[in-house]
DNA sequence: TTGTAGGCGTTATCAA
DNA sequence: TTGATAACGCCTACAA
């Protein structure tokens, strides 16, 4: 029997008072009414001794307004997406707001169930990692303020904050020259929809530019086949001069993992790159050499975006200039791999 | 200007029936009412149209329930809690609860804070790992289901689902003998009140029963000294038939990093283990060896037993026979570092 | 300095 | 087979 919390009512009652009086003062709505300080206290020490808590429920309907922002990601078990909620909800924490989080597991239909149900229970902004084109609609026909990070929704609209992927390509492959390698293969997840693997390949090609540089790119799904995964061995033996690059966290690992159970030497028998850092990347011996993203600076910057359109909107001003498209630059960590 | 979504008298408007009969109708709640088949189909339809969608703060006003569960963990970014995370709201998901997410950074008034402001947001009940001791006690007294999960809220009588920490500790300890290991050090992290910590200690000394065996415990801050780091690397090359293992990802992983940076050899110079599995545990070489934890079951048996007493709460049956108490076997991983 | 009344969207109870 | 009404807890324009 969930005991019901106290209402306004239950503590005007005991206070003496009428139930505005009592929300007024609990809320420090001074600007018409103004109470003796005796009533102030008065309702002040009979909230407390009843544990008045306001229902956020009624506040709502209210008020219209939740105080909740939705965050849409992939996945939340990588550890990109794990520190950058990390980092949001401190941010988001601490001006009162607080983070509906959810996880699309990289489905569309998921993801769109996802968006209804948040919308639903109603969120006040959105931050969004998509991963689908289309899901993010009905947030926009609803008005709801809304950011994309990492993966931008192409031709929408929708201001977005995410790395550089472009630079990133370009800073490994600028390295990867610097160190002679000449054959490099990016291996990348399978994800159609996630328009920053075609960048950060972009970027690769652009980097390698010397005499002789091959690129190849292959997909490596997330229950790889052994022939998936001889394909890249084959790659690595074949030539001198080569060099694999993980297009993310995950597929670094996987490549690693398997390259090492082939017994393959690195750097010396093949060179070893990856986008997006991760803890692992670190320990492991040789160390992986990898582009990081500002994943804090990313965080603090969505929702600063968010917040602004979330005052503007309520403003009404409606001064829709939402083509705001923030890239920040990545880092290149030099470890032992490359 | 966040479009108000269409609300259930609007759709009854313009479906030229009552709110009730709207309400009714997309609840298909038909117990006491059935309507006709057109006036079904015609609401349906509008609804449709109009696209929809009900208030959850409506609703939570009305009934009393938010189909909200919140999750207290002390850290979001650890593998352990990443995971249980993600089976749980798998499984939450698929019975229409949703799960507000919140992490207590190991700060006991934070989690105050939190868990004051879920009760105001309103959920239907918690699933706390708890790393305060009384900031739990607002939830039992606001009469609002709780289960704590990985570790116990000792003399609380709240019901448990967690490891069976002195068994892990025990399974570690045999076959760091059976390995012919004599000086082991348990590396823990300074975390007081989790007292999942002792009991691994303990279950460890339990297990080590030969001659001449001993088990040393040191804590590691969460920004070690060169010193404390220096005192686990002198224990480790003191001696031979050393061990040294670590109590919780978290200082394995650094324990880990730290012998290797000190050019030690594992586990010819000294063996390491570590309860608690992570992916880096498996791809660095040597591989580390571990005890690992059925996370899936325990997040499924969380949210059963949560459920019940949900369920419970609602029928007002309050057969309080909280005194579930559900510990789970670990499973022992043996990979080269051991 | 305090009070009054209305309504946000929903559903349960009662009536027709 | 359908409708009317009240109430959940809160905030706020308006009145006293």
């Amino acid at each position: 029997m969930a005991i019901s919390n106290p209402s306004i009512a239950e503590v005007g009652r005991k206070a003496k008072v009428h139930p505005s009086t009592v929300s007024r003062i609990l809320n420090k709505s001074f600007e018409s009414h103004r109470y003796s300080a005796k009533t102030v206290a008065r309702v002040i020490a009979v909230a407390q001794e009843l544990g008045y808590r306001p229902s956020q429920a009624g506040r709502t309907l209210r008020t219209g307004k939740t105080m909740q922002i939705g965050v849409l990601v992939p996945d939340i078990t990588s550890v990109f997406f794990n520190q950058f909620i990390k980092h949001l909800e401190k941010k988001v924490w601490a001006t009162g707001y607080r983070l509906l989080i959810c996880c699309s597991n990289e489905n569309a239909q998921q993801e769109q169930e996802y968006l209804s149900d948040l919308l639903s229970r109603g969120i006040d902004g959105l931050v969004v990692a998509p991963s689908d084109t289309q899901s993010c609609q009905q947030v926009i026909t609803a008005g709801i303020p809304l950011v994309s990070v990492d993966r931008p929704l192409l031709g929408m609209t929708v201001p977005h904050v995410g790395l550089d992927n472009i630079e990133a390509g370009q800073m490994m492959g600028q390295h990867l020259i610097e160190m002679g390698y000449k054959h490099v293969m990016a291996v990348a997840p399978c994800l159609p929809n996630d328009p920053t693997l075609p960048q950060r390949c972009k970027g690769l090609a652009q980097g390698l530019v010397t005499e002789g540089a091959v690129l190849k790119t292959v997909e490596l799904p997330s229950e790889a086949t052994d022939e998936q995964l001889n394909k890249i061995v084959n790659f690595a033996t074949a030539k001198p001069h080569t060099a694999i690059v993980g297009l993310t966290e995950d597929t670094t690992f996987r490549v690693y993992e398997c390259l090492r159970s082939h017994g393959l030497s690195i750097p010396d028998d093949v060179g070893m790159g990856g986008i997006d850092d991760f803890p692992a990347a670190r320990l492991v011996c040789p160390a992986i050499s990898v582009i990081a993203q500002p994943i804090e600076q990313l965080a603090h910057k969505a929702f600063e975006c968010l917040l602004e359109m979330i005052n503007e909107t309520e403003k009404a001003s409606s001064t829709i200039e939402s083509s705001i498209y923030c890239q920040l630059s990545p880092e290149f960590i030099r470890r032992e791999s490359l």
